[in-house]
DNA sequence: CTACGCTTTTGCAGCGCTGCAAAGCAAAGC
DNA sequence: GCTTTGCTTTGCAGCGCTGCAAAAGCGTAG
């Protein structure tokens, strides 16, 4: 590969020192404006472009921020992905992704470490297996922001919807709808998963709220939220001596493989079985029937989570650990009310 | 954030050179056992990790490959972003994500210059507005490998299936079921449209080996290959005088559209109108009919790609361009030959 | 005892850029 | 005329690492 042009070149050619056109090249003031018009000339005319590494190595960061989710084919995942892209793509930064397969050594290494020192400046982590061990034996000096599970414990800012409310919306949504026997898909009693544990306490809010209780029968464990999980869960639901007729997700993945089975077994949706799902995918929008959901504001959180990143990142002291509430809503679709204009 | 251990470091404390600290956790050879223990010793007693931003400006690569993708949120692309990222890293490259939104100018700007010199050390592209010109405009000096839509000129890898005879195989399968009135979506007649029209290539083969001719009305054109476009499509092609009873849709987003639209009409699938997509994504195998499609071997697409990428970037003398036909085949679901064991 | 060839270790320069502080310079003030 | 002031420009060191070539060690041969 020929030679690439460096910031010497172009100070020879317009008669400058590098200095100056390091000076020109990054918009600092006080550059008259004839020497600011003969660097540019000289610019143009080599055609120059800054070599990023020489820069992120001299000013001791990297330019990036890494972003750690535990599943890259996951809707919600993909989906938050590409705003958390464009949020730091704004803010002059590149996005490093880090697929974890949810595995918590995998997790646990990265937040040690950071993997690979001088990568990123700062991680955004979605954690799935990381318990508050793991988390307190992290590297103190790496900024960090995590969503969805975990809540903070100063160090780091926390960012994620209200689950428990979001969980009672969904569940009183199938209540009001006269539902008698609601189930409940995706809840986790192990440590890490607290997420899940909040959905179900919200679900049980919702329920003793009306002066009821779940029956337990139909709160089903699942290791994953996916559809798989979902179609399997389902099975065994409508295996029971008296099945649900509504059934609660914890994720839209979940919803849509609870959906495939009910309908595989003949029966309609939401007629013998209502199904609410939880994170809004553009799936869940154009499925048979269309998804009744939590719908968290994914826009909101990717771009909170950058800029609090870069917060943590600019300053010396460390911010005190936030934890942001992101806002979320119910959205009624097909698979609790029905088709609304049958044809 | 305090100083980190640097190289010099770790020589001091093992009594040596920092060449020769360099050495060992290069693991070069020529070092003898008695220096490389104290070395390694001194290494994990300071808890050193090399800065891989300096070394990379030393050795003047980045370590990184960038995958250029019109939309993340576009289960294809993200399944084959997992598998690109997990080839990458077995081979020691980090991958950066760019996202063009399918803009071609965007598209562009990123070929003709890298973006950003030094971030990344080669490309896997895969476009969806570059035209032959926009290629013939591009760095040369930047390994290239182009994934789907173009074929290649001579100085890039080029990777995809056979559309042509997948597509062909496709409509004979629906044309084997009887069907009389078979529609296709997705045709981009178009410059920057190769793949769908190489796709629409296939349904006319297909069509022809029979004897019989497509009708013209029912060769949907598409913007994207997405949800709202195949429904959107389908509504047009369901309110013809004469619509058809199956479609081969250009995606399987296209086709779960379709399917979408087809059922809020009270149709049936597959026995009103059979529906077969293309590109075998998950959400596929859990709709509402699961959907026959044509599955491009993704994996190995993505490890191909990295491979030829990585060797382009380590050879002075870059290899002829390679023109890499992946396999496929057409896995047959429910949308086009029913429930197989109904309840 | 010197010479030679081989392996191992070292020193230095430099990747391309920016931080820092000093130098240069023009206009203003005494 | 000479100093002060304030803006521009510059030179140099250094970010942490590796390439290169020379130096040092070391065993064997002459």
């Amino acid at each position: 590969m020929r030679r690439e042009v460096t910031l010497r070149d172009v100070a020879e050619l317009a008669g400058v020192s590098s200095r100056t056109v390091s000076n020109v090249v990054n918009g600092y003031a006080n550059v008259t404006e004839h020497t600011r018009e003969r660097v540019q000339r000289a610019v143009e005319q080599l055609g120059y472009r800054p070599n990023v590494l020489a820069r992120n190595l001299a000013q001791g960061r990297s330019g990036q921020i890494a972003l750690v989710v535990p599943y890259l084919d996951t809707p919600y995942f993909s989906e938050l992905l590409q705003s958390v892209i464009r949020a730091a793509r704004v803010r002059g930064y590149n996005v490093l992704i880090d697929q974890t397969d949810g595995d918590p050594e995998h997790e646990r290494a990265f937040i040690a470490h950071g993997s690979r020192r001088l990568l990123f400046d700062g991680v955004i982590f979605s954690p799935l297996g990381l318990d508050q061990q793991a988390l307190a034996d992290r590297d103190p000096t790496l900024p960090l922001v995590i969503l969805g599970e975990r809540s903070s414990d100063g160090g780091f800012d926390h960012i994620g919807i209200d689950d428990v409310a979001a969980s009672r919306e969904a569940t009183e949504h199938l209540l009001g709808l006269g539902r008698q026997r609601i189930a409940a898909i995706g809840d986790q009693p192990y440590a890490t998963g607290e997420a899940a544990q909040r959905r179900t306490q919200g679900f049980r809010e919702a329920h003793a709220a009306r002066g009821r209780t779940p029956r337990e029968e139909m709160i089903i464990s699942t290791p994953r939220f996916n559809r798989p999980d979902g179609a399997r869960a389902m099975a065994h639901l409508l295996d029971l001596p008296e099945p649900p007729d509504a059934v609660f997700c914890y994720s839209d993945l979940v919803a849509l493989g609870a959906i495939r089975t009910i309908v595989s077994r003949g029966l309609r949706v939401p007629e013998d079985v209502a199904v609410v799902g939880y994170d809004d995918i553009e799936d869940g929008r154009f499925s048979n029937p269309t998804i009744t959901t939590i719908s968290p504001d994914k826009e909101m959180i990717a771009t909170t989570a950058v800029e609090r990143l870069l917060l943590r990142i600019g300053s010396a002291t460390p911010p005190e650990g936030l934890e942001v509430r992101a806002p979320h809503r119910l959205i009624v679709r097909e698979s609790t009310t029905g088709r609304v204009s049958p044809p």
